[in-house]
RNA sequence: GGGACGGUAGUUAAGUUGGUUAUAACGCCGGCCUGUCACGCCGGAGGCCGCGGGUUCGAGUCCCGUCCGUCCCGCCA
């Protein structure tokens, strides 16, 4: 029988252990952290989840636990015997339980381990490359185990508040049938020769078929798969808290949702959301006014420094002197654009004279937009006058543009206007990435994290249809089961680009971390979707089979949303990656470094799945 | 699919206009030390400079290709 584990039980982790243990006999099991031998007494930092317990052995008075003291190297795994000692003047104010150390009376070498490839310590000094090579040391680290023991907590919370709320719990397939459209599915191939699963992108159609099916409240921490390239807040498979819900509209869905987040924040952080939303709700920001003052649907609205729309002025002044707007110009009046929606725009953001930029840092802006596509960053400096300088279009721009552009921005003098025109998208992508970078180039808010400032948003009344490839063609902007306002439904056919629709995100310091909508459940407004988005009868019935026809056997009116799990704990965890609250991420390639996955597989799995490989 | 940056001892990095034997820190190994706590001191070992090709008398350094990592655009109904 071995003498520990079996007869000495650890009696503490290496984080409990205070003044008030003193005398107290003890074991110990851990890691070894790291040694410091200092001839007849050796030190010896004992590591667990809970954290460092100093561990001492003397020579003369425990020499054979001495002698294996001496053996110990970084990582060994062991157990100590011995007798808690109040550290007096030699203790450590930098360790929690500094105040004491445990005098060694008897050690056992549970296992020896290898060189760590990286020290297990706070700091990381590996690349990531290295970490995720050999993540079973990097998870060993304390800021890993934090975030996953925090994310832990966010599981718990999020089942107790919503089966406090009475949801059901329901698991939902994760192999498939592949549905064209949307995410690229991962295949899965099947024995039955040329037919594939594919693994599930959402749990989208099955939650709506377990509203059809009475369900009235269903959730689920779900697994969800999808084969885009990532970045870093985007893993081939990542984990959502879906929800949905019968004989609801939005704000019953937003009320669940608010109710949700508060509780994870009180219950994962002790943060009181209440203090700064003391109705219990979040403000609620129609799409339209995110893109123009923000250019993109998750605003970060911890800063301001937000967008102008110039496109109207610049039709007004016929391109206001500056050649480069005056194609622009013309094609709205000459009827080639709408106004109301416009495929060419003209943005414009003010840099406050409290934050000068130099000649170069605009330079550097430039080049940084022309990274996305755009062909350059217009820019003019107000002078006390409102004279334009430091401008490409200071000697072309009329002054009645001039003014009225400097009026639109709200320019005092020593400010910088920035400028962009063109393709809407390319435009607000730039402009919303350029808002974005100022904002952390001048300090308005830190490179990642929160800065203790937890900023949360409806994005609310986004447009149904969005253009689709071909000149005059509409897709659906979400997916194709999206309620639209009722106020729209006759324009679905005759003017799609007007319509809006029950759709909503939930957007946090920036970070999209929820999104839903309420669903289609009528049939005649759904075969206006379709026929706006050039679906046929048959070829929605053959796409969406399933969900049509269980949609057709008393669907109750109904909506869910699903929030992005890693996402959520990533930002309460204040992480830069959501590889930081995964155990075992994958790289930006979609690869495993540690398993090294994807990998080939035996010529006789391939052949019973009757596949060739080319 | 497009772009930017990176890959050099176990680890993290430096490496000049191409030029002797490729540096440093930490780690590792050996020795010394009874109060250290990022312990200290002395000594030592350790390299396919990602991989393949090219230019050159000579390549870690220049050129082409390729693989890998990070980030951005596209993509992610």
């Amino acid at each position: 029988m071995a003498r520990f584990i079996d007869e000495l039980k650890r009696s503490h982790t290496c984080g409990e252990l205070r003044l008030s243990d003193v005398d107290a006999e003890v074991v110990l099991m851990g890691w070894v952290q790291r040694t410091r031998d200092r001839g007849g007494v050796i030190f010896v930092d004992l590591r667990d989840r809970d954290g460092l317990t100093q561990v001492t052995f003397d020579k003369s008075e425990d020499e054979a636990a001495f002698t294996i003291a001496g053996q110990l190297r970084s990582e060994y795994v062991i157990a100590v015997r011995g007798t808690v000692r109040d550290r007096g003047e030699q203790r450590n104010d930098k360790m929690p339980t500094g105040g004491i150390e445990v005098v060694g009376h008897e050690v056992e070498i549970l296992n020896t381990a290898k060189t760590p490839v990286f020290p297990i310590q706070e700091e990381v000094n590996a690349t990531e490359e290295t970490r995720l090579a050999h993540r079973y040391l990097d998870l060993r680290r304390p800021i890993l185990q934090r975030n996953l023991r925090m994310r832990a907590k966010a599981y718990h919370a999020t089942r107790n508040v919503l089966a406090e709320h009475g949801f059901i719990e329901v698991e939902t397939p994760y192999l498939v049938k592949y549905t064209p459209g949307g995410a690229r599915n991962f295949l899965v191939p099947s024995r039955s020769p040329g037919n594939f699963y594919a693994l599930a992108e959402s749990p989208q159609l099955f939650k709506q078929l377990l509203m059809v099916a009475g369900y009235d409240r269903y959730f689920q921490i779900v697994r969800c798969f999808r084969d885009e390239d990532l970045r870093g807040d985007r893993q081939p498979e990542f984990t959502q808290i879906d929800i949905e819900m019968s004989f609801v509209n939005q704000d019953d869905v937003f009320s669940i949702c608010e109710k949700l987040v508060f509780r994870l924040w009180k219950e994962v952080l002790g943060v009181d959301l209440s203090e700064r939303y003391p109705d219990g709700t979040f403000p609620r920001l129609r799409f339209e006014d995110s893109m123009r003052l923000y250019g993109n649907d998750k605003p970060d609205r911890r800063f301001d420094l937000h967008h102008t729309d110039l496109t109207a002025l610049t039709v007004e002044h016929a391109g206001g002197g500056i050649g480069m707007l005056e194609p622009l110009a013309a094609k709205f009046a000459d009827g080639t654009y709408r106004v109301d929606l416009p495929e060419e725009i003209v943005k414009a953001m003010r840099v406050p004279a409290d934050h000068p930029m130099s000649r170069k840092q605009v330079d550097e802006l430039e080049a940084y937009v022309k990274t996305m596509g755009a062909k350059g960053l217009g820019r003019a400096k107000v002078g006390d006058d409102g004279a334009w300088t430091q401008s490409p279009f200071a000697k072309q721009v009329t002054d009645g543009f001039r003014l009225a552009v400097n009026e639109a921005c709200g320019a005092q003098p020593g400010d910088l206007i920035l400028l962009m025109f063109g393709d809407e998208q390319l435009v607000h992508t730039c402009m919303a990435n350029l808002r974005l970078k100022l904002g952390k180039d001048l300090g308005l808010i830190p490179g990642f994290g929160s800065g203790d400032d937890w900023n949360l948003l409806w994005v609310v009344d986004p447009p149904l249809f969005e253009r689709g490839e071909q000149k005059d063609t509409w897709v659906a902007a979400h997916h194709p089961f999206t309620r639209p306002h009722d106020a729209c439904v006759d324009s679905i056919t005759s003017d799609p680009g007007t319509v809006l629709c029950h759709r909503y995100d939930l957007v946090l310091n920036g970070v999209e971390i929820a999104g839903g909508s309420i669903r289609l459940h009528d049939s005649e407004v759904q075969a206006k979707v379709f026929s706006a988005i050039g679906l046929s009868e048959e070829e929605a019935k053959e796409k969406f089979s399933f969900l049509l026809e269980g949609l057709q056997h008393g669907a109750p009116p109904h909506g869910g949303i699903a929030f992005g799990f890693d996402r959520l704990a990533m930002l309460l965890t204040e992480s830069e990656s959501l590889r930081d609250v995964l155990a075992f991420p994958k790289t930006a390639r979609g690869n495993d470094l540690m398993t090294g996955a994807p990998g080939p597989v035996d010529d006789r799995q391939l052949a019973d799945l009757k596949i060739k490989t080319v």
